[in-house]
DNA sequence: AGACTAACGCAACTTTTGTTGTGTTAGATT
DNA sequence: AATCTAACACAACAAAAGTTGCGTTAGTCT
């Protein structure tokens, strides 16, 4: 076998990174955003990302393979920038303010397209999905202090699956989103994390 | 104006709604749910379905445009077919019963890709979009009783949003689903139903 | 029974999308 | 600074997806 890798055909070139081919990935990924921003995920075409970042079509086809490609490599980026983890003192602030960041972050007319195409893309290709996948893994590992501190305060019992919690204080947003077609309002936000806090206290969510 | 309504694109022939007509309906709404039971929502396309119904392709992108247009017909249909209530005693075995309905029906071999395509094309198309909020709203409304029954038990104080309930029950299992890439086991539902009658019985759902 | 016409079938065409072979460019290596 | 080669550009091509015009078929109406 002597496995060799010459090229991975996805992302950021690992083997020249320096120089020209940096400065097309880049091109690429911004245009990628740009596309995204304007036309939605639906709107996303290789074509129209190669013209609008100047690189020639066949260079984008054989890099990131097609527009899910794009997609799953923008969401590679997004992964590594963490977010703004609340600290309000109580537990039912904090899921709160977590579902709150997410509502408007879909809510907003740049953000949203944006964060709406990765997961709809997860839903077209596997190297989007499992993008996706380490994406939400990485956030809810972050949020999962949030509940330590509140078992750590004596709020809900010891050993509640962190995560869990995290998960029904945002789930509802996106059935909503994307399931129902019901777009979450504020309240919509308050009533999944006042949900979250509630079941987590009853101590429903302790394996 | 004089509004005037010749034909609708997509969906039943309501001017000419006997023969031929119908039987083209038929065989391509029986071709869609083939289609899509074996290649999957990414793997149906117009013209495999016009081959498999033994219809025209034109036939086909004339009376429902495109593959999304397909999925939104076959919704419609399996929107009207009402789903078994449970009654348990319990809202948290009926919750739990509903929940497990859910992820058993996305496990299932056969209807899970079909049921799997509808969130899928919602994505896609508003058409799609439309009929999967119908089916959810009529699903919603559906499965209300389980807790106003348990609001007539006392078991959750009245004015529980009943709606919510059911959301708050159910959306885990899609967020694992569509989201994160984390197909749900069984313990998934139940701790989602379990989550869900914790947050009714401490009244966190009342608006 | 005959006339009417919506809906369908068919073939040819256009557009979009994706692929392949070849020469060129510009970081990297010594 | 001379050499090497991964990565890119370009053009020409191939395949799939979608459209259009027109003749035909079969329910429907009188």
């Amino acid at each position: 076998m002597n496995a060799r890798e010459p090229r991975d055909a996805a992302g950021p070139g690992r083997v020249r990174p320096g120089g020209r081919t940096a400065r097309v990935r880049d091109a690429v990924r911004g245009a990628t955003l740009a596309e995204l921003a304007e036309h939605g995920y639906r709107g996303l075409t290789v074509e129209g990302v190669a013209a609008r970042s100047g690189v020639h079509k066949t260079t984008v086809y054989r890099r990131w393979g097609d527009a899910d490609g794009l997609v799953a490599d923008a969401l590679e980026i997004a992964s590594t920038e963490p977010w703004p983890i609340p600290d309000t003192g109580t537990l039912d602030g904090d899921l709160r303010a977590l579902a709150r960041l997410v509502r408007d972050g879909f809510a907003d007319p740049r953000e949203g397209p944006v964060s709406r195409a990765f997961v709809l893309a997860a839903g077209q290709s596997d190297a989007a999905a499992h993008a996706l996948h380490r994406f939400f893994a990485r956030r809810h590992e972050q949020s999962a202090v949030v509940v330590e501190r509140a078992v750590a305060r004596g709020d809900v019992p010891p050993g509640t699956d962190a995560a869990e919690v995290v998960r029904i204080a945002v789930a509802p947003l996106y059935y909503r989103l994307f399931v129902t077609g019901e777009p979450p309002d504020e309240a919509a936000a308050d009533r999944a994390a006042a949900a979250a806090c509630a079941a987590a206290r009853a101590g429903a969510l302790v394996p």
